[in-house]
DNA sequence: CAATAATTTTAATCTAGATTAAAATAATCC
DNA sequence: GGATTATTTTAATCTAGATTAAAATTATTG
């Protein structure tokens, strides 16, 4: 098994390409091979949150990128791992803003709005968009349950958040997992009214953070 | 065409039975039909909502109804159509609460607290589980463009809704698309997380409408 | 440029699950 | 209770779309 071979690397086997190509090529092959398929993760993360799961066949897709459908199994062993391979890319995403916010967050309000901040720059920017994850009951159960796990994990994270600033005095009692529920909803629901909108994307940016954090503060002070 | 062929009038045309029957045993079918109707259209949403679209196959739709996949053509023309059902129910229970919110607020803050309330109330009680709207773009057009022109009707009635209370002081200035997108959102997104349990509804409806509102208040007073 | 590996396509299958027709059962009415 | 309609089941089809194998193309390397 060569690990040139990126369609075994990616999805299991297929072929079984054995040569080894030489390290400078294999850098080359590694960065195409990603990049195309970041672009298809992209392509399908697009195609679920716009026309439905049921309604974007591998076919969808694949004109998405110029290719066909049959294509796609060079990166994906089948559609089910397309799905995990979007969801997969969503909360990586979605850790990426909340690591970020807890690092320069100087208290728990700072924090989740840094987060709420960052994480939606990141799903109406130039990354996004970012599957909704509609469909984790029909993954396969390996696949299912990790992402259950990140996204338990996320979940947590953010309660983790409001809880310490509720201990530093910046954030008001409340139920955390309430809130968390309330503040991750909205922001979940986004990619279901937002389409690639520049314009509307800074509005986003600039209006999210202030509406859902605006409520944690406290009263007085 | 009788008109005591439900099959007939709900979903265009079966079978044709022909004679008519007593008024009292249309009355008595009518309340069977649809009490089976709507049992069925729950049993679609709790699937749906727990299982993904493409992780429930009409036999699961039926089995939770001690039927046979078959028997659910009765009732509905083919998959498609127990979708749209699914989400017209959605919405009218939307647009119920919503309603009641506008009869019985005072001002525009409090509508907004109350449609919250009820909306919530709705979905975590007896007349729940709702449909997440997750598969419109599937729908055929038809049916397509009349649950987008409901959905856009209710999300417009809850922007009246908070422009009024900025109007009538009760609500701080903000930007009404944003902040109903929001609002919506973590409202929409409850049947992600939320699965039938006593005990856990009563806290959402406890603390959801809080929550969602507690942002919209004016600072001072 | 020849050789080897990487990527994509063409052209079939394969299959779960939707759909249908006809028969069977249950309900209701006179 | 027999007749008529309503509801459900049984037992086949039917089909879109996923999947695969093999061939063709393109890139890369020395």
């Amino acid at each position: 098994m060569g690990i040139s071979n990126h369609a075994g690397a990616a999805t299991g086997t297929r072929r079984a390409g054995d040569r080894k190509s030489g390290i400078m090529a294999r850098i080359a092959e590694e960065t195409r091979f990603q990049l195309q398929r970041g672009r298809m993760l992209k392509a399908a993360a697009t195609c679920f949150n716009e026309k439905g799961y049921s309604g974007t066949s591998l076919k969808d897709v694949a004109d998405h990128l110029g290719l066909t459908d049959a294509a796609l199994y060079y990166y994906v062993r089948n559609k089910e791992e397309l799905v995990y391979q979007c969801y997969l890319r969503a909360a990586e995403l979605g850790k990426q803003a909340m690591d970020r916010a807890r690092t320069e967050g100087r208290c728990g309000f700072e924090q989740a709005f840094l987060y709420v901040r960052y994480h939606v720059e990141i799903m109406v920017g130039d990354r996004g968009p970012v599957a909704i994850m509609s469909e984790i009951p029909s993954l396969k159960p390996t696949h299912r349950n990790e992402i259950l796990n990140v996204s338990r994990q996320h979940s947590t994270g953010f309660e983790e958040i409001l809880a310490a600033g509720i201990q530093d005095g910046s954030i008001a009692e409340c139920d955390v997992r309430m809130t968390g529920n309330a503040i991750m909803g909205a922001i979940n629901w986004i990619p279901k009214w937002f389409h690639s909108d520049a314009l509307l994307a800074k509005k986003v940016v600039a209006e999210f953070p202030k509406i859902l954090t605006s409520g944690l503060r406290k009263n007085e002070s």
